[in-house]
DNA sequence: ATATATTCCTACTATCCAGATAGGAATTAC
DNA sequence: GTAATTCCTATCTGGATAGTAGGAATATAT
């Protein structure tokens, strides 16, 4: 229950990765070879990585990534959720559609719950950075 | 992200139902009608819920469920774990295995992170009841 | 006894998506 | 101009999730 994509656990080893070369750029070649994770498969992770500006890039020979900002200022929030999206248990939450099956309407009871545990998981998430992860 | 299964949303609008029959049972066709889940889909949900003693049945005609305790008494946890398991985001915690692609053996970073996550979702989950869902 | 209502059990099908691969286009350093 | 690299698009595949089908076992009512 609550199992983490490959893609996010991934990109979490790649972006630990990137912050122990403190500024220096890594290939995603090198990175694939160093974490183990398929190259083709890291390319469009990275390319996400970059998109939600999480990275930098420089493309042509002695190009690769290195990370935006320091460590301690990148959220694992932001890094999953540069994955797979923001955290949402049901899909009612952050929309104004109701859950498929729930007939309920504004009333639906197990909304709070839900909400209340996107709010105890974003608390978590947004409480630690990179450099926690990187310091064990 | 951290999508929550069909069947675990059905499963607590269920017992949330029988939550408000207050001790009478209630068959699982009733529960199907009333709170559009699939009849035959919500049988075999309540076959887990009965396999974890969180309903209790009756068989033959006037048969049905019924809450196995309190609504007070029952956590969200448990209701959660009696679909989809124990909320594990990463395959190596409570387990001897590593993440398969993980190479990194016994000092692997990322490790102490998830486990965070674990707790901080188990102690939200286990907080709540059925009756506090009820309630609102 | 028999009919009826119910839980309980096993197996099957369909659909979707995460994970991965393939091939190449654009860009830059030397 | 060649080699190294990011970037883009398309495609395949296995396994999980959601749902269906059919009936066996069990209890009640009449
Ligand atoms: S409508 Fe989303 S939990 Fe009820
Ligand atoms: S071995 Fe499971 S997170 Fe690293």
């Amino acid at each position: 229950m609550f199992s983490v994509s490959a893609r996010t656990q991934y990109a979490i080893r790649a972006m630990v990765h990137l912050a122990m070369r403190e500024g220096h750029t890594a290939t995603a070649a090198e990175i694939s070879a160093a974490e183990h994770i398929p190259a083709k498969y890291l390319e469009g992770i990275m390319s996400r990585l970059k998109l939600s500006a999480l990275v930098d890039s420089e493309r042509g020979k002695n190009g690769g990534y290195r990370l935006a900002g320091r460590p301690e200022d990148i959220s694992m929030l932001a890094v999953i959720e540069a994955m797979d999206g923001s955290v949402r248990p049901v899909s009612c939450l952050g929309s104004q559609t109701n859950c498929s099956a729930t007939a309920a309407g504004p009333s639906c009871l197990p909304k709070k719950f839900w909400g209340g545990l996107k709010e105890a998981i974003d608390a978590y998430l947004g409480s630690k950075t990179i450099r926690d992860v990187v310091e064990g």
